[in-house]
DNA sequence: CATGAATGAGCCTTCATTCAT
DNA sequence: AATGAATGAAGGCTCATTCAT
């Protein structure tokens, strides 16, 4: 890569950020194109040199987010750690992304509202497989003993709800920083699954 | 009460149930004056007879739920039962009634961009008198020794999280019925605060 | 029809007949809504309550023009005049019309770059049935030794691109009324053909 | 001329070309510089060193093409042809350039919202050469005996009106080549003007 | 000379809101 | 009470144009 796609690569990876966290704060129709330039101190027709448009950039920014989630969850999965230490670890991680980057994990409630055919797929692959590598890891947990869980869709969807939900109320509660509040939260939702 | 002013009432009831669910499903700003309107089968226009504007109609949705989940679990309170039983039953309701008029519960992220100075005092008002529901039920449930947990506003949050997150993937897993599966959610989350 | 409907449907037909002769002037391009509206003293805004979009508008213009065009040759058809009469009829006719009403024929050099393709196909297909009322005359006029013709296709757009492209140099000699004006281009066109 | 003014002046007459042709197609709002650059593997940036803006591109390719027909009529006019070939050879010379080449003559129907005054005058001036050209040959035709017309300027108008539509048609009946076709069209609008 | 990047003006379109009927 | 019609502000997007490299 040159030195210049580096530099217009470097370029979108900000945009993303910063749409990111404007996206789970506002919401998709929330956040207008001029938000996300005027905080980058861009005009809005810059950003429509990175990205073909709103959609396109909203899309991108979901596939990141979840490609490094999906990322997260593989490399804990290959530390040597128990089982209940993975999957502590991976929510821990999920969490402590989700407020310091402020941004939320399956943001657009209603994607299909959103997205066209095609990105809807991609997402929904990516989603799945995130969900997966949860399921696994309970799923593993049950043979193993460890856990005692009979419906392991619907635990992991709690587990998902309570982690997503945080961006929502972890900056009230300034007190903790995110670490040891990520690690707090975790705890509480290993409850869930442990015998 | 006059009939007419019951008919009004009773209109406007009609109008902010259909506005819940609507909103609950495309958000504040992907939900257009024209989409409830339709939904009824009236025109944009006659809305503006019974609400002064758009914030006003979702102020007042937002009133509306919040004062219900307050009735409920006040109710659920008085009645004759154990504390973890008070819990999980109030929980099971909550989550009830998100699925069933698929309204979403605190659906303004940011509330702060939407309501007046007034309204919003309001909101946090309502929203953490329903939040010390849930609050006093767990430090009694700690002070009888039911419970075990150490901070009652994370383990809180981390429940009303789950909760309502629920309406973002339970239409997918259509096989049990509403009860069902509040119960079930509810049973899972008891795990958290239970000994 | 309703009084009401009446009322809208004029408005319509004004709308159309205003940006008709706002497109033969500068082409879709260089059309805007903007333009359109104030010809007639509206906001752009409320042009949206009675077309769709920009795309919708044109193409409701063109298939107007169309329509009416079908029309026109029709009846001059069905008049009791010989062969070579109704061809100097239709023609005049369509450049007086073109001249009064400032609305240019096939305006679209591309249509396909503007319309959508069920769009397209309408127009396409009343382009040729207009043209075909051409051939038409043009053949019955062969058969029956008025006309000499070898190309009845060729000869037809000729006659079409010279009776369009008044439009364009009209105004210009303002000496002769529309009338008159038709008749003489109509009479020179007829060389073409006759015998 | 130094070799780079002359790879230079090469470089705008491409330009230039491929520029008649994507405005004849799209018009002047329609044709984007992106279009013209991109047509020939050149960047948006580039074109400004040759043109000082869009303007200034469209007036100068306007400006060749009249010129270029200028030429033409003055060399045919030259040849030792009867006043009729004259008029038939410039005529089919015209549709022959306007097929080849795509390109249309007096593409802009209102110039005056696009060129400056100066520009304007320029235009003008230059299409009124052209079309003397054509009031000359008919004016000699009918002193010599040859046409038999009244309104030299409406016939110039027909004629050219029928000549520069022909862009519009002739890609769809492809079946005759170039000349054949142009041979064909200035055939029968000879019959206009002959006794 | 060429280009990548940025800008800002302008256009299409949506939508909350108003108002006469 | 209800609605058809109109409005204007704002948002998404395009595009001519500029400029540093």
């Amino acid at each position: 890569m040159s030195l210049r796609e580096k530099k217009t690569a470097k370029r979108k990876e900000e945009i993303l950020k910063s749409a990111l966290s404007l996206l789970a704060e506002k919401g998709y129709h929330g956040t207008t194109m001029e938000d996300i330039a005027s905080h980058l101190l861009m005009t809005k027709g810059s950003i429509y040199y990175y990205f073909k448009d709103k959609q396109d950039l909203v899309y991108q920014s979901q596939v990141k987010i979840l490609q490094k989630s999906i990322e997260n969850i593989n490399e804990v999965k290959q530390q040597n750690l128990t089982i209940p230490e993975k999957l502590e670890t991976t929510v821990a991680l999920h969490i402590e992304y989700a407020v310091r980057d402020r941004a939320g994990f399956e943001l657009m409630a209603n994607p299909s509202e959103i997205f066209s055919e095609d990105q809807l797929k991609e997402i929904f692959y990516l989603r799945d497989k995130y969900a997966s590598g949860y399921d696994e890891l309970l799923q593993e947990g049950v043979d193993t003993g460890y856990f005692s869980v009979d419906d392991i869709k619907v635990v992991r969807n709690i587990l998902l709800g309570a982690m997503n939900w945080v961006t929502q109320w972890y900056s009230a509660d300034g007190e903790m920083n995110e670490a040891t509040f990520a690690a707090s939260v975790a705890s509480y939702l290993m409850r869930i699954v442990l015998k």
